[in-house]
DNA sequence: GCCAACGTTGGC
DNA sequence: GCCAACGTTGGC
């Protein structure tokens, strides 16, 4: 199972709108960069992501898993080469994990969140997973 | 609100 | 195919 990174700006699609959702789970549309979309393609029913605030927050704050692979982003024009993938909240984490905590952490150094910060959708290592979920309070 | 980093576009 | 110009994202 692998394990990735989602980034939402809270205006846009909040922790708590995800949880809403239940088990019907979000489609992760609106990612306009072929980067993010091709993680997106490599992901697999199960594979569990950290759902991070961007912008105001800056914190881990949740986890969700993959419940559906790729397909078609609704809110893109048809023919286009947008994809998303479609999530469930798991679980909020017990503590945030800011992007400051992430940053002062030698472990976390080579994080893509650290290195390339605007990227939306990103891998995490299970080293890095597991670093992560003990800062959050959380079972890996 | 500003600015750095990055991706994309378009002229040549 | 290169590179300048532009737009967008996200941290601060």
């Amino acid at each position: 199972m692998a394990y990735w990174l989602m980034k939402s700006e809270p205006s846009t699609w909040s922790w708590d709108q995800q949880v809403a959702k239940g088990k019907e789970g979000e489609m992760w549309d609106g990612v306009r960069n072929y980067q993010a979309r091709n993680f997106m393609r490599e992901m697999k029913v199960g594979d569990k992501a950290f759902f991070y605030h961007s912008q105001t927050e800056r914190a881990v704050v949740g986890i969700v898993k993959i419940i559906d692979e790729v397909k078609p982003d609704p809110t893109a024009e048809a023919g286009s080469p947008w994809e998303c993938v479609t999530v469930e909240a798991v679980g909020p984490v017990k503590t945030p994990v800011t992007l400051s905590e992430i940053k002062a952490e030698p472990a976390l150094q080579d994080m893509v969140l650290v290195n390339n910060s605007r990227l939306s959708v990103q891998p995490v290592t299970a080293a890095e997973w597991k670093y992560v979920c003990k800062m959050a309070g959380v079972k890996p």
